[in-house]
RNA sequence: CGGGAGGUAGUUCAGCCCGGUAGAAUACGUGGUUUGGGACCACGGGGUCGCAGGUUCGAAUCCUGUCCUCCCGACCA
């Protein structure tokens, strides 16, 4: 009955889309490529957006923010940049609609509002930060700068899928300005830093930190480092960018500084961002057939108590004070916690109803329970049931919420290290990748022709670099030329 | 952007081939009985059939165009 949830095995896709939708997360739109985010999705992103922007701050940034339009033009200037983006830009090209004169109550584009300068809505910002960053800048003095913007930013994408890839999307990017490479590879590698911790403590997703191969690094770019991390159905997602971008932006947009011995340098620069995207990693790398499966510490509701109403009124109001009673003690723990009292749905249908939304914790409270001084305990990720003495429950449950959170990690990370796989030729790299999926840790090479051919025969990517990867010497898993360390291959969203 | 599927009540879908009063389930409203895994009874409200043209006495149904979505590819966070 109600809201049925396709199963991963029967059609992975539709099980995403089924979660996101009956989940309430989100919704399409009537704009192609566009969703409309809700409550419910809109808070688990602020719970995420929120505990980022706090760690950001806490790293010294402050928030800032820049138009939504780039001229054309502040596009062009870092060549590379402009290259890897013109594809899937939405371009303004007129300032003005009017009357139809030839249908009525029609509006059409008045061709006498033709801008003289095509703007761009932002895929990126790095160009009209940059462009900005130059009149901020004279003097050693007035570096680091440290900003970051929350923002939408737009890529026409050909095929988009529910926050993994829309037109739209928010995300925050971070825009700094150094006077030293090596402070600016410092924070590039502290953000990607900041990216891992947030993305394990948080989302309770393991993720590998590693550095992009050329032909996957950001346009404009020098070095691209990203988290990645893994999904049920042994696909990776890149979680998070961080760009050391040296001096690139800095000589498109002619931003210099004067240094300590009054000499002229040009700035150093990195970015990173993380998006909504984030959202669809967490609900892909964690739920189930049954719904949603969200880690306590970014879930928009983490406690829901569910009354078993009864009869009688006294054993009725029972239940109530007890189950305000028990909000109060969660509510001073910091928990957030709802207590559904509406009459008209039954326990059965709210039972499912949470396990579909992914409330981590339910407790259900009955006139049987109170006689016995207990209540009913389940947890979301095992489906556990306990039965807890109501003397203990609020600790209890504070401590539940800490052990699902550690819970749903360590099984993140049991399955992304038992779907991590080393191999050393070529026949298991792809009895591997066909068979069983998830990573591959093979010597490739170095170069961007073996990284292509494999891509074209495999459908799989180099997804990173591992920072902690050991020196090994070995042979490319395709030629067989020498390598010195294994690279990450996979299939990627 | 190529290939496939689809758009009819809030939702899931039937009806379309073979043109003739727009249906089911579920959801929703009211009243009542209920409440430990998606309750039951009674009554009730709800759809310009994605949109725009065309053919026809008559179009959800046939034709053309267009928009949107899903799946599979190519491209990308």
């Amino acid at each position: 009955m109600g809201k049925e949830i396709t199963s991963r095995q029967e059609d992975y896709s539709q099980w995403y889309n089924d979660l996101v939708i009956k989940g309430g997360l989100a919704d399409y739109s009537a704009v192609r490529g566009c969703m409309v985010i809700k409550p419910h999705g809109y808070s688990l992103w602020e719970n995420m957006s929120d505990q980022l922007d706090r760690m950001f701050k806490e790293t010294g940034h402050q928030n800032a923010y820049f138009p939504l339009f780039v001229p054309k033009s502040f596009l062009e200037k870092e060549e590379g940049h402009a290259e890897g983006f013109a594809k899937e830009c939405a371009v303004v090209t007129h300032y003005r609609l009017k009357a139809d004169p030839t249908s009525n109550g029609k509006l059409i584009v008045d061709p006498e509002a033709k801008l003289e300068e095509e703007l761009i809505i932002r895929p990126t910002s790095e160009a009209i930060i940059w462009n900005t960053y130059k009149d901020w800048i004279q003097s050693y003095r007035d570096l680091p700068i440290l900003v970051n913007q929350w923002a939408n930013v737009v890529r026409w994408e050909m095929r988009t899928r529910l926050f993994l890839r829309t037109a739209e999307f928010l995300w925050q990017e971070g825009h700094t300005a150094h006077a030293t490479k090596e402070e600016a590879v410092e924070e590039t590698k502290k953000m990607l830093g900041v990216y891992a911790t947030f993305a394990e403590e948080y989302m309770a997703l393991p993720v590998v930190r590693g550095l992009k191969t050329e032909s996957e690094k950001f346009a404009g770019a020098e070095d691209t480092y990203s988290i990645e991390a893994l999904m049920q159905d042994g696909k990776a997602l890149q979680c998070g960018t961080s760009h050391f971008l040296g001096q690139n932006f800095a000589k498109a947009f002619d931003v210099k500084f004067l240094n300590k011995e009054n000499q002229q340098e040009y700035v150093w620069a990195t970015s990173w961002g993380a998006s909504t995207r984030l959202v669809g990693a967490v609900v892909m790398a964690h739920s189930d057939d049954d719904g949603l499966v969200l880690p306590p510490r970014i879930a928009p509701l983490q406690v829901v108590i569910i009354p078993i109403s009864s009869k009688d009124a006294t054993a009725q109001s029972k239940i109530n004070d007890k189950a305000h009673q028990l909000m109060r003690e969660l509510k001073a723990a910091n928990i957030s916690v709802k207590y559904d009292n509406d009459d008209s749905n039954r326990p059965g249908w709210k039972f499912a109803e949470y396990e579909m939304k992914g409330v981590p914790v339910r407790i259900a409270l009955g006139a049987r329970d109170l006689q016995n001084n207990v209540a009913e305990v389940v947890r979301r990720d095992t489906k556990e049931k306990q039965s807890i003495s109501l003397d203990e429950l609020a600790s209890h449950v504070v401590k539940l919420l800490g052990n699902i959170q550690n819970d749903m990690f360590n099984k993140a990370k049991s399955y992304r290290d038992a779907h991590t796989t080393r191999v050393d030729s070529w026949d298991d790299f792809e009895k591997t990748l066909d068979e069983k999926g998830g990573f591959i840790s093979a010597h490739w090479d170095g170069t961007a022709e073996t990284e292509d051919a494999i891509k074209e025969k495999t459908k799989a990517t180099i997804r990173c670099i591992p920072l902690d990867a050991v020196k090994e010497n070995g042979k490319c898993i395709l030629t067989g030329k020498p390598s010195t360390q294994r690279v990450l291959f996979a299939r990627a969203y």
